[in-house]
DNA sequence: GCCAACGTTGGC
DNA sequence: GCCAACGTTGGC
């Protein structure tokens, strides 16, 4: 039984047509602890959905598999990296990426107010006050609810 | 660009 | 260990 996730990522920076294009990516820059814990617990063939934050508009862009589970974030032991982390360390690196691969684009973008308008998903983690982390988990039946608006 | 929410940092 | 200051996130 996969889990199911849903995973943050600014299109400005890396978007759904941008892993059309290289079908799997690294999630590295992780810096934060909660969300790396959630990095740890996914499993192969996990489902996420790719949301597009900071956006016009903001919303579920696609749906993604986890095709490699968790490992030490490459950028955390890069020196001069923009996600170098002086604490890190070969050995306990602190910091973790997974790789994910491309399964679906939404047909248009499913906005964060047609979430919102949704009353099965009013749970959603990510529709909470503050909630500002980048991966968090959804359940069955939010992934269910949520892939039928696809 | 604003600003609320939240995590992190560092002085004490 | 407290907490003010600061940085970041992300919707609007």
């Amino acid at each position: 039984m996969p889990n199911y996730w849903l995973m943050k990522c600014e299109p400005d920076v890396y978007s759904i047509d941008d892993l059309i294009r290289d079908k799997t990516t690294g999630w590295e820059g992780v810096r934060n602890y909660q969300v790396r814990n959630f990095m740890r617990t996914m499993a192969l063939g996990d489902q996420a959905f790719f949301y597009h934050s900071n956006a016009k508009p903001s919303g579920i862009a696609g749906l993604v598999e986890v095709c490699k589970t968790a490992y030490p974030d490459p950028f955390a032991l890069e020196e001069g990296h923009k996600y170098y982390d002086p604490r890190a360390t070969p050995e306990n690196s602190i910091w973790l990426s997974v790789t994910v691969k491309f399964v679906a684009k939404a047909k248009q973008v499913i906005s964060i107010q047609q979430l919102r308008d949704t009353p099965t998903l009013s749970d959603l983690m990510i529709l909470q006050r503050g909630s500002r982390l980048s991966i968090t988990p959804v359940t069955e039946a939010e992934f269910q609810t949520i892939l039928k608006l696809f």
